[in-house]
RNA sequence: GCGAGAGUGGCGGAAUUGGUAGACGCGCUAGAUUUAGGAUCUAGUAUUCGAGAGGAUGUGGGGGUUCGAGUCCCCCCUUUCGCACCA
């Protein structure tokens, strides 16, 4: 008989519905763990191979720790606000509201489906205003800490599309993603959260969390601090100065011209009337590039004379000052003094137009290169002559501060969170502009800015919202003059920056989320989620949960302790996606062999970490796995009622069958939960099929306690990677209880992890020539003399000198010959 | 260009602190059973020489350390991912 998985796993479902199993105490905080995934976008298209490969293995670590006694919380939301909706509307003209309420609908049956635990009474989505409300309350906190501001920036436009786009949405070339028009650079006001406030405090909290080595190396880079010094240069017969930062003050004198950002705000006036037309011309090309074009590497350096000088400070030279787009007015002072002689870039630049190089570092003897940036003694540098270059830098920055020119200065590549998008289907931005009080910030009781449903999100460049007057027209709430509300909406990365707190009572109505558990239930302790998300969600969500501890809401510094990237499943090589029509559907694998197997099998392709490309050959041999299962249980029935139990047996007291099976029970629990603890599934998965294979071929031969003994523990570690299945068998052995319901877990007896006998392997000159069974721990004196008996030993070692001999206990014996 | 990973049978992949390379599974081969099988069971399956015992070779390539290297060190090749002039 086959294993009945339609009818077990709708049953199982049922059951753990209709008892709400997996309802959560949350005021039960001994043994809490608090396991997320990232919440899923509800687009229109099914759950894919991708959300089973990151979900299920999830939920069977959650389950793990659930059967292990923790009282586990694992939620599932709706990330729902967001562009693929709207454009949707915009192709078929079905508002994002209705496609997005359908689409959450036929994804909650499908998550359903898969069996996990989820806590459906904490079930949220981003885009009702009981969620939005909050994240504009969020914005008004921010705003009057500081923290939210407005300023003028450039956005990427197509001029075809009349829209503007995210970065993500230009291509390499510069090109629309989806007309493939060039885009342009247009600068637009926005509003930005200050991320930058917390840059040195996201960069240090990376030492205190369990992260892959990998995301937080990318952490870092994209906070790229760097230390080194401002430094002001006056300009000659003017009385502008110009500030400029460098990491490397120590080269100060090597500074041969200075180069500023084609917008840096002194240009006009700095130009001499000779240059113009040059600069001007210059300034308009620079415009219309994308920034991804101007930061691209591999174009040839351009840029053109002011016609101005600047002074060294260090040694009074007069030095020319040239515009180039190298220079970007977005980090540091848009400004820098050149020193060809120790940076490549502005030696490439010196080369090209011909400007003066002084090298200010002691190249090495051997060295061939252009410009030198290693480590060496200062020469051409008057004072810091000799000093090597930290001292050096020291010394300058020592000199600067005392001629009050200068000083030491801190540097972040990171940049402010630009949130404004000119959408529709978003969190309104609460704030109005008045004529007479300016901007103006909604007030905290009139709270939710509400998004109209009827709107015309046609995208013609601006705001849809802009189109709603009724939406737009509205009193001062300072004055009560007509005034007028921002029509732009948040990114949605600010709904999934605090979504971990609101699940814990996504009802709650004092505040954007209960602090009491939020405090409570934080940091998350196993966060799971693509790797893609590195430097974005993963990097806002860290800031904005230090923001709410600093308005004292909760204590953590850190919202996600523990996080885990699923890998990629790709399909002939090919990520899979929606549009290039390639992506695997797992409805035929749940309808052939059920949710069990599928998620077990995508457990059991290999490491969780690393993905794959897909392929369904090896399905069949974890089906098999539990068809064998099953089949043993079967024989197996009602075995719970009959047999006694014991908790540990002593070794000695067993048969030779039953010592085996004894052992291998225990080695595969100790295995196993050291496997699932740290999301090795596919080793998890193979030593539960080892022990299966033994099972089969010595269970028989055990006695009627053991055989119980060996089942239900087999069991408790089926049931987390096969859900259903688990209760099904715990079942059939005769077990009254739902497992989930009353979590079982059995403890290792380390007595019998102790092997009785061990092989050791015999070599000569490093080769294995025989293998020797001894009992544990046999002294090297009993070992070698058998060893010397061994035939193949003889005739590997006949004739030839002993050198020595190796013994590693109950491992290995060497003899090497000459 | 810079940074971080990864290269192991026909395939997916295992291998504690350096100590039996190829666990587990797929596939394949032979046999058993079956009216049949996308079923089940048994045995085998890195390559190669050998009837066999056994030998030789083998973890991308080349060198090194060691009694012993998939694992440690150096050089090279391939590949994936991230960052792409951040002064």
């Amino acid at each position: 008989m086959r294993y009945p998985f339609e009818t077990a796993e709708a049953r199982w479902q049922k059951y753990w519905e209709e008892k709400k199993v997996f309802k959560t105490d949350l005021t039960d905080l001994e043994k809490a763990v608090y396991c997320l995934v990232m919440f899923i976008y509800p687009s229109g298209s099914k759950l894919h191979c991708g959300h089973w490969y990151n979900y299920g293995p999830t939920d069977s670590w959650a389950r793990f720790k659930k059967l292990q006694g923790f009282n586990v919380f694992e939620p599932m939301g709706y990330d729902a606000f967001g562009l693929p909706a709207e454009n949707y509307a915009v192709k078929t003209g079905i508002h994002p509201q209705d496609s997005t309420f359908k689409n959450i609908e036929d994804i909650r049956a499908q998550l359903k489906q898969m069996g996990c635990m989820y806590d459906w009474d904490a079930e949220l989505m981003t885009c009702v205003p009981e969620y939005y409300k909050w994240n504009q309350w969020l914005f008004l906190q921010l705003y009057k800490k500081g923290l939210a501001y407005r300023k003028n920036a450039p956005v990427n436009w197509c001029p075809s599309c009349n829209t503007v786009l995210a970065n993500e949405q230009v291509q390499n070339d510069g090109s629309c993603e989806r007309c493939g028009t060039m885009v342009i650079q247009k600068n637009l006001t926005q509003w930005f959260f200050k991320i930058t406030e917390y840059a040195e405090e996201l960069l240090d909290g990376l030492n205190k969390i369990e992260w892959p080595e990998k995301t937080k190396l990318m952490q870092e880079n994209w906070i790229g601090k760097s230390i080194g010094a401002e430094v002001t240069f006056k300009v000659d017969g003017i009385e502008d100065e110009i500030l400029i930062f460098t990491t490397r003050p120590d080269t100060l004198f090597g500074a041969t011209y200075m180069v500023l950002a084609p917008e840096h705000p002194l240009v006009t006036k700095l130009t001499t009337e000779e240059n113009k037309s040059k600069v001007d011309e210059y300034k308009i090309t620079v415009q219309s590039m994308t920034e991804i074009d101007r930061t691209s590497t591999v174009k040839e350096k351009t840029g053109v004379p002011t016609g101005a000088y600047a002074i060294n400070p260090v040694n009074g030279e007069k030095i020319p000052i040239w515009i180039a787009d190298y220079v970007l007015m977005t980090y540091g002072t848009g400004a820098i003094m050149a020193v060809p002689g120790q940076d490549e870039r502005d030696w490439e630049f010196a080369e090209k137009f011909d400007l003066p190089i002084i090298r200010t570092v002691q190249t090495p003897a051997d060295f061939e290169g252009k410009a030198f940036t290693g480590e060496g003694p200062a020469i051409n540098s008057d004072f810091l002559d000799g000093l090597y270059v930290a001292e050096a830098k020291a010394k300058m920055i020592e000199w600067l501060e005392e001629k009050k020119i200068g000083r030491g200065k801190i540097n972040y590549r990171l940049r402010d969170w630009l949130i404004s998008r000119q959408r529709y289907w978003g969190t309104p931005i609460p704030v109005v502009y008045c004529d007479k009080c300016g901007e103006v910030p909604v007030p905290e009781d009139q709270l939710p800015v509400k998004l109209p449903y009827d709107v015309d999100f046609k995208p013609d460049g601006a705001s849809p919202l802009a189109r709603n007057s009724e939406f737009v027209n509205t009193p001062c709430p300072k004055c009560g003059s007509d005034a007028k509300r921002d029509v732009d909406t948040m990114d949605t990365f600010v709904d999934s920056s605090w979504y971990y707190l609101r699940y814990l009572n996504p009802n709650f109505t004092e505040g954007a989320f209960d602090a009491e558990l939020g405090n409570n239930w934080t940091p998350v302790n196993m966060y799971v989620g693509g790797a893609e998300h590195a430097t974005m969600h993963l990097l806002y969500a860290r800031f904005i949960h230090k923001f709410i501890r600093d308005l004292g809401l909760v204590k953590s510094d850190e919202p996600f302790h523990k996080l885990i990237h699923q890998g990629t499943i790709t399909n002939n090589g090919a990520k899979m996606s929606k549009s290039k029509g390639n992506v695997v559907n797992p409805d035929s694998f749940i309808v052939d062999y059920g949710s069990d197997v599928f998620r077990m099998y995508l457990m059991f392709m290999g490491p969780y970490e690393l993905g794959g490309d897909w392929s369904d050959k090896g399905i069949v041999g974890v089906d098999r796995f539990v068809q064998r299962i099953f089949t043993l249980v079967n024989n197996f029935n009602g075995i719970a009622k009959s047999a006694p139990a014991k908790e540990n047996y002593d070794i000695a007291a067993l048969n030779e069958a039953e010592k085996n099976i004894y052992r291998k029970v225990n080695q595969t629990l100790s295995k196993f939960e050291s496997e699932v603890e740290n999301f090795r599934f596919n080793t998890a998965v193979a030593a539960l099929m080892e022990l299966v294979n033994e099972l089969n071929k010595e269970l028989v031969n055990c006695s009627a306690d053991l055989q119980k003994y060996s089942l239900e523990r087999l069991i408790t570690m089926l049931a987390p990677l096969a859900p259903h299945m688990g209760e099904e068998c715990w079942n059939m052995l005769g077990n009254d209880k739902s497992l989930y319901e009353s979590p079982v877990w059995f403890k290792v007896d380390e007595k019998a992890l102790i092997a009785e006998a061990v092989t050791v392997v015999v070599q000569v000159n490093g080769k294995v020539r025989a293998k020797q069974d001894f009992p544990l721990d046999t002294d090297e004196q009993v070992v070698k003399r058998t060893v010397w008996e061994n035939e193949n030993v003889k005739a590997h070692t006949d004739g030839k000198t002993v050198v020595k001999e190796i013994y590693v206990k109950n491992k290995i014996y060497n003899i090497v010959v000459r």
